[in-house]
RNA sequence: GGCCCGUUGGUCAAGGGGUUAAGACACCUCCCUUUCACGGAGGUAACAGGGGUUCGAAUCCCCUACGGGUCACCA
């Protein structure tokens, strides 16, 4: 307990970073930052056949998106290196021979299909399917009788009968498990490579890791890794198995679930702010004390506390997610959204690949004035169609706003003001819009209404009078004039 | 199916024996605003069900229901 705080965030490289690895790497990371602890990465490869070719890149690219930084990993090294997996299969290995010296592991010829019989007959027959322990106590001539077959042995643990594992759970409490519930399991497969539940003991040892924070999904895996520890002879770290996020089902987040977007990377190429994301998933499955939702990374620091980890499933919403982007992205520097949005309208073809200066500031002043509607940076394009397109689309509200009678005399005393004006600033237009007011008579709503509809062809929308500036007066005094025909 | 875990407003989510049961998102009302937003102030609305234990249960125990996780030579 008195020992050093160092925990772990252990992907393994099959694919982008996941929206929720990326929880489990931030809860560890400001567990580790909270207690002047350390964090260290560490790629979990062994199943050589799923790593993916810019899997790691991607992790750490991603981690450091989003602010989460390391002491010892793949790339900045460390004292208990490697932090490949892979590179420690020698180490796994001596300690499977030394179980394997010790009878606590044993040698299994079994085959895939004979394996895979098994636990169909078992299954067929209503029981959990689990290894029978065929090959527990092969003699050294029926050993020899297989390996003159050719059959390459894994190695399997021996499990304990009757007898049952009792960890503390930072989160849940005390969860026990009997063995006799889990058959015994493979440590080192065919193939030479440890699994799992066998790399993760040794490493997790050797690399002095004090706190194990990870998914609630495995819970179940814990028992196996407790026997190991035991037949080690070593003590476990704490274990916090911290709860799952689920989307609207209720179900786990899956790679493949399509109603929510699951990769940091596609939130950065939306225009999401890191911090944001930070901040966001940092309340997926704990909450700090006090009313506030919104914290900067070092105050998620200073708040973090593992006993308010929750039991209960993260929903994640993106509703809600979306709001607190918005509230990162009003506030921010409006030159840094601005260099968010550009991609995105030049990818819609509504700005040139290279902007002129002229045309960069227009756009800064178009994003400044959605900035504060804005969700994600992507949002920009559907919010702005008007400036864009030839001809406003009008929706229902605005047909019926056009429909009204004196529509006609505002839209024509504001189209002489706009012939007539000699700038057309924000400041001017809305002196423009008085006069309008004085010459009809009308004001308020019967004056505002029918030159937004006329321009944007809806009646929500940004200030009217930088709206209508920033639209420029030859496509104000052309949408005017294409009104005012359709009503002749 | 076995084993594990969970269940508080429409949606998240605090609270772990005595509370007017927080807060956020959404929604509604009002204020600000000659339009639209932003912002501000209010409002509606919850302890899955049944048994215990207790002077007292959202909180502790048991059962039921529902939801989820896991049962690999994947991690």
């Amino acid at each position: 307990m008195t020992r050093p705080i160092r925990v772990r965030y252990a992907p393994s490289p099959t694919g982008h970073l996941h929206i929720g690895n990326a929880r489990t790497a931030l809860f560890n990371y400001l567990f580790a930052r909270h207690h002047n602890g350390k964090f260290i990465i560490r790629i979990e490869d062994t199943d050589v056949k799923r790593n993916v070719p810019g899997g790691v890149e991607n992790q750490l690219t991603y981690l450091k998106w989003l602010g989460v930084d390391w002491d010892e990993s793949v790339d900045v090294g460390g004292p208990f290196g490697p932090y490949y997996q892979t590179q420690r299969l020698d180490i796994y290995r001596k300690y499977a021979e030394q179980l394997i010296a010790e009878g606590r592991a044993y040698y299994c010829y079994c085959t895939e299909e004979e394996l895979e019989r098994e636990r169909e007959e078992q299954t067929a027959r209503g029981e959990t399917p689990r290894y029978s322990g065929k090959h527990r106590n092969l003699t050294e001539e029926q050993r020899r009788a297989y390996e003159a077959e050719g059959r390459v042995p894994s190695i399997r643990f021996r499990v304990a009968e009757g007898k049952s594992y009792t960890f503390r759970d930072l989160v849940k409490g005390d969860i026990t498990f009997e063995s006799d519930g889990i058959g015994d399991f493979v440590i080192i497969k065919k193939d030479g490579i440890a699994t799992y539940n066998f790399a993760v003991v040794v490493d997790d040892y050797l690399m002095e890791i004090s706190h194990v924070l990870r998914g609630e999904d495995h819970i179940s895996n814990t028992p196996r890794q407790l026997m190991i520890y035991e037949a080690l002879g070593w003590e476990p770290p704490h274990f916090a198995h911290m709860t799952l996020i689920v989307n609207e089902q209720r179900k786990k987040l899956s790679k493949r679930d399509e109603s929510i977007i699951q990769f940091i990377e596609q939130y950065d190429q939306l225009g999401y702010l890191p911090e944001a994301m930070f901040n966001f998933i940092a309340l997926l499955g704990w909450s700090p004390e006090g009313e506030n939702e919104i914290f900067t990374r070092d105050e998620l620091i200073a708040a973090f506390d593992a006993d308010r980890l929750s039991k209960s499933p993260a929903f994640f919403d993106k509703n809600k997610l979306n709001w607190m982007n918005n509230h990162y992205l009003k506030k921010a520097d409006p030159a840094r959204v601005t260099e968010l949005a550009i991609p995105h309208l030049q990818k819609a073809g509504r700005i040139p690949a290279d902007l002129d200066p002229q045309k960069r500031e227009w756009v800064q002043s178009l994003v400044a004035l959605y900035q504060e509607q804005l969700n994600c940076a992507a949002d920009i394009v559907p919010l702005t169609d008007m400036f864009f397109a030839d001809e406003p689309a009008d929706d229902e509200e605005g047909r019926a706003v056009l429909a009204e009678a004196h529509v006609p005399d505002v839209l024509r005393a504001f189209l002489t003001q706009v012939e007539q004006a000699s700038e057309f600033t924000p400041e001017a237009i809305q002196a423009m819009l008085k006069s309008v007011q004085k010459d009809t008579g009308y004001k308020g709503k019967q004056l505002f209404m029918p030159v937004r509809v006329a321009l944007t062809g809806q009646v929500h929308g940004r200030d009217l009078n930088q709206t209508i500036a920033l639209l420029g007066r030859g496509r104000v005094a052309e949408r005017l004039r294409n009104r005012l025909s359709a009503f002749a």
